[in-house]
DNA sequence: GCTTCGCATGGAA
DNA sequence: GTTCCATGCGAAG
């Protein structure tokens, strides 16, 4: 490597030195040093290449960059931030680094023969060696073509970044901070220069760094250049007296400085220095592959120091054509992690991983390339099983197709197994949106998220497709320096990232960064969330459709934002079963009754219940919408418009409607028409399926009353998200125009200003009571429904057949206050459906009238007395089941309902 | 009634 | 104004 260069290798002219910060004119006793990404060699002055191939490119070039650690052990100093030095250490499972020295002799080695292998990474305790082509030592010493493909990407940067190692990435601001770096940079040189020149007058200051020395001294000579192990004269041209295995010249071999400014991308100025470079980066390959391969990917790493101290990962390098082509948010800001993730089981320096332990994927000499991240939004990580690709990204690094149909795509987890999409795209507006199919397995194995990272990768030479992911919650993590728990394929194995230091402390195989339990809560405990954030019916491994974790807003795309759901917001909705059950409780003043169903005693707590559910339906005699509530005057039937926060009576009548005086009688008029209010009762689907809404919330499955639970809930904070006139409410919403009041979906919930009031779980709101109140009893006559509905279907039957009136019009008959409650049952559908669809009121009410939640049901007919006393007690049995509900004209409430299943009516 | 598929929509960049 | 893409939604199975 180190051989003379020769002229066929030499770039074109004119031959300065590749060290920027030199720049020497080449001379004939230029060397080439690391291999570029064109797969020529940097050249450098024989100067530079003494210094490179000695190891001591940053004690001599980056000495005031940042990155410089001290050895845990000896405290020697270490030059963390650059690729360059990134061998030189070790990095430590509880933190900091190792000079290589210490490393060694705190871990067990390979037999390393540093005069064959002499690039050869430490074989540290508690790695397993990889059980490919090398085994019993690692593969840092690649191939050539393993270090042509590595080095590929660090043929001459730019100069903003090539000689700033220690510049930290910058997700929003790094393209605004060139001039600065430009300043840096130039003080950079300028320092370098004299660095040079004291360097090459033997001053000892500026070889202080030197890692290894024949007697491991942490200390003996640290400062002095002709100390053993040092070259005295760096400028020999060779490393004859330099001890192979004692020095690292692997430096020169392996990466040095053919890692040159990858480190800046990749390391953080909270990590002290202490991350690594660790991947290669990207280059489209249909759309950039033509452009030359030495401008890709490069400015936007050069950021300023201030602006990322929140940034774990650096960003791949890209030039302006890159950036251009693929949004900063996709951007493969692969960590340590990521990179072990895919690369399955690895050793110790993760860091280097990337090339060093591909041997899960490749029996060879292998690089990984990230390609690509993207946050999965709700739709992603929904059950849909589609993944959006974001289109550049796929036109860049996946396979170009023709058909919509598109090609089955392999792609490799980080476990190993390997999945099989669709890659295909759908015609959209004159452009295509692609897509992967098929995603659902592989997003469920790793248990993402929406707002978790899939990254993909490619191995070459292998193009295989590799698929990482990241959790949200691990920038909270790292942020926290907290350890995080290993994901599915890692079992529950420890595994740490040192936050600060981004030092991934060998977490197990296939998992990147899990989420934090303490971050997010037990997530196992979590329910599933749909992808508007709302709890899911089918069990823990459900997605939580939680918001992205805070990250730099510039790597939040639009649709990002929607998902930007404060940590408290998410939370609010993310109720664990316990959480939730927590939630239900009673009023400490309720004294419940019991109620035995299907073996099982529940309290039930009936006023508490009727508060809010007065045992009918909901949207008939009490709803929220606006930022108020509606409740119906007993008496009257009078819709009143109350404060969401009002706590209502037992029985609401007008006369407790004190909060509108004018109309806290019931000979005062109703405000609203019943139109409007129609309107403004909540439903779980849009107009579209407004005649299909259950208006019985006796019949409504629990997962409808999950997500009327989450309606309710956020209705209070969906206020601006909907317009608040009555009128208003068929239009399309502020968010999406397909929305109305009461969608629950992902853009719906979240009031456009991401800020709403939030309610704590403790909150003692209405609509938090609401939400607790519903959710019980919904949860409750779920059950019941399902034991006693069929059976009791049939007495009823049997019974109203005893009662037959003559037949009305197809209308809902509530009972008048008082009535007799043997009649209660005529308002039972009596058709033979009774198959509690939700337009009917159950029979089970009737027979459950005794229970604790028929109780709910008793009330439900009491107050729905005064309604219909017209009709009272007429059944009507030959009507359909959806049309068993229609109401009189007389009525306000049923016409409320009329409209509510029929707006057309 | 549920799921899947394919396209349409429209907010955001 | 254009493009992207998250997501809604109807049709089909």
């Amino acid at each position: 490597m180190s051989s003379p260069q020769t002229p066929a290798a030499v770039a074109a002219p004119p031959k300065i030195c590749f060290n920027t910060l030199c720049k020497e004119k080449l001379e004939a006793t230029w060397r080439k040093g690391w291999r570029l990404r064109s797969g020529s060699y940097a050249d450098l002055c024989a100067r530079c290449f003494c210094t490179y191939e000695q190891g001591m490119f940053c004690e001599t070039f980056h000495s005031d960059v940042a990155g410089w650690r001290n050895c845990e052990t000896c405290g020697k100093r270490v030059h963390c931030g650059c690729i360059v030095s990134f061998h030189t250490y070790a990095l430590l499972d509880t933190g900091g680094v190792d000079c290589i020295t210490c490393a060694r002799k705190s871990f067990v080695l390979p037999a390393l023969n540093a005069a064959d292998t002499p690039n050869q990474m430490l074989h540290v305790k508690n790695w397993k060696p990889p059980t490919g082509p090398f085994p019993g030592h690692w593969m840092w010493n690649a191939s050539s073509k393993l270090q042509q493909r590595l080095q590929y990407e660090f043929d001459r940067p730019s100069n903003i970044e090539k000689s700033i190692p220690g510049i930290r990435s910058s997700i929003s601001a790094q393209e605004k901070k060139y001039e600065d770096l430009q300043e840096r940079i130039t003080s950079s040189t300028q320092n370098n220069q004299i660095i040079r020149e004291r360097y090459a007058n033997g001053d000892p200051s500026f070889s202080c760094n030197i890692y290894h020395r024949d007697d491991g001294n942490p200390t003996a000579g640290e400062n002095d250049p002709t100390s053993k192990g040092l070259i005295s004269d760096p400028c020999l041209g060779s490393s004859s007296g330099v001890n192979p295995e004692k020095h690292p010249n692997f430096l020169k071999e392996d990466s040095s400085p053919v890692l040159l400014g990858l480190a800046a991308q990749f390391s953080s100025p909270s990590n002290g220095g202490k991350d690594a470079p660790r991947a290669v980066p990207a280059q489209p390959q249909r759309q950039v592959a033509a452009t030359s391969s030495q401008k890709q990917f490069y400015s936007h790493n050069a950021v300023d120091v201030e602006t990322q101290g929140q940034i774990r990962n650096g960003r791949p390098r890209m030039d302006a054509r890159a950036r251009t082509q693929l949004l900063p948010r996709y951007w493969p800001r692969i960590t340590d992690q990521e990179l072990q993730q895919i690369t399955g089981e690895y050793p110790f320096f993760l860091s280097h991983e990337y090339i060093i332990n591909l041997h899960a994927f490749s029996s060879s000499n292998s690089v990984i390339t990230p390609l690509f991240e993207k946050m999965l939004s709700a739709s992603d990580a929904g059950r849909i099983g589609r993944l959006v690709l974001p289109k550049k990204c796929a036109e860049a690094y996946f396979p170009a197709i023709n058909q919509p149909e598109g090609l089955p795509l392999k792609v490799q987890d980080a476990s190993g197994k390997e999945w099989v999409f669709q890659f295909r795209y759908w015609p959209n507006n004159n452009s295509r949106m692609y897509v992967l199919e098929g995603v659902t397995p592989c997003i469920q194995s790793m248990q993402l998220q929406a707002g978790d990272t899939v990254t993909f990768s490619r191995i070459d030479p292998e193009g295989k497709l590799v698929m990482g992911f990241r959790k949200a919650s691990s920038i909270s993590a790292e942020q926290d320096a907290q350890t995080v728990k290993s994901g599915p394929e890692g079992g529950n194995e420890s595994t740490g990232v040192d936050s600060n230091a981004n030092i991934p402390l060998r977490p197990p195989k296939g998992i990147i960064e899990s989420r934090n339990p303490s971050s997010h809560g037990d997530q196992a405990t979590l329910p599933k969330f749909d992808k508007g954030g709302f709890i899911q019916k089918d069990g823990p491994l459900g997605k939580s459709s939680h918001g992205p974790s805070k990250r730099k807003g510039s790597s939040l795309g639009s649709k990002s934002k929607r998902l930007r759901i404060e940590n408290e917001d998410s939370m609010e909705l993310k109720l664990s079963w316990e959480e939730a059950q927590e939630l239900l409780r009673p009023p400490p003043n309720s004294v419940p009754s019991v109620v035995v169903i299907e073996g099982h005693e529940f309290e039930e707590f009936e006023k508490f219940l009727y508060s809010i559910f007065i045992g009918k339906p909901v949207e008939k005699l009490l709803f929220i919408s606006d930022s108020h509530q509606w409740a119906q005057c007993e008496e009257c039937s009078k819709w009143r418009k109350l404060p969401v926060d009002a706590l209502l009576p037992y029985r609401f009548l007008c006369s407790d409607n004190k909060w509108e005086p004018e109309r806290s009688s019931c000979l005062s008029a109703q405000e609203l028409s019943l139109e409007q209010l129609a309107e403004l009762i909540p439903t779980k689907s849009g107009p579209s399926r407004r005649p299909k809404v259950k208006v019985e919330a006796e019949n409504i499955e629990v997962s409808d009353g999950l997500d009327t639970l989450a309606n309710l809930a956020i209705l209070g904070e969906a206020e601006a998200a909907f317009p608040s006139s009555s009128s208003a409410s068929q239009q399309p919403t502020t968010k999406h125009p397909r929305h109305r009041p009461g969608c629950t979906c992902i853009v719906c919930i979240q009031p456009p200003s991401g800020k709403g009031p939030k309610h704590k779980q403790t909150c003692t709101c209405n609509v938090c009571l609401t939400v607790k109140r519903r959710f019980r009893t919904l949860m409750l006559r779920r059950e019941k429904r399902q034991e006693a509905e069929t059976a009791r279907k049939q007495q009823m039957q049997k019974e109203l057949q005893q009662q037959l009136l003559p037949p009305a019009t197809g209308v809902l008959l509530p009972q008048p206050l008082g009535h007799d409650p043997s009649s209660t049952g005529s308002i039972i559908n009596t058709n033979g459906n009774g198959n509690g669809d939700g337009n009917s009121v159950s029979p089970k009410k009737v027979v459950m009238s005794n229970e604790g939640l028929a109780d709910e049901v008793l009330e439900h007919k009491k107050v729905m007395v005064p309604i219909s006393s017209p009709l009272k007690a007429q059944i009507d049995l030959n009507i359909q089941p959806e049309r068993e509900e229609e109401s009189s004209p007389k009525s306000d409430a049923l016409g409320i309902m009329k409209l509510i299943r029929d707006p057309a009516a």
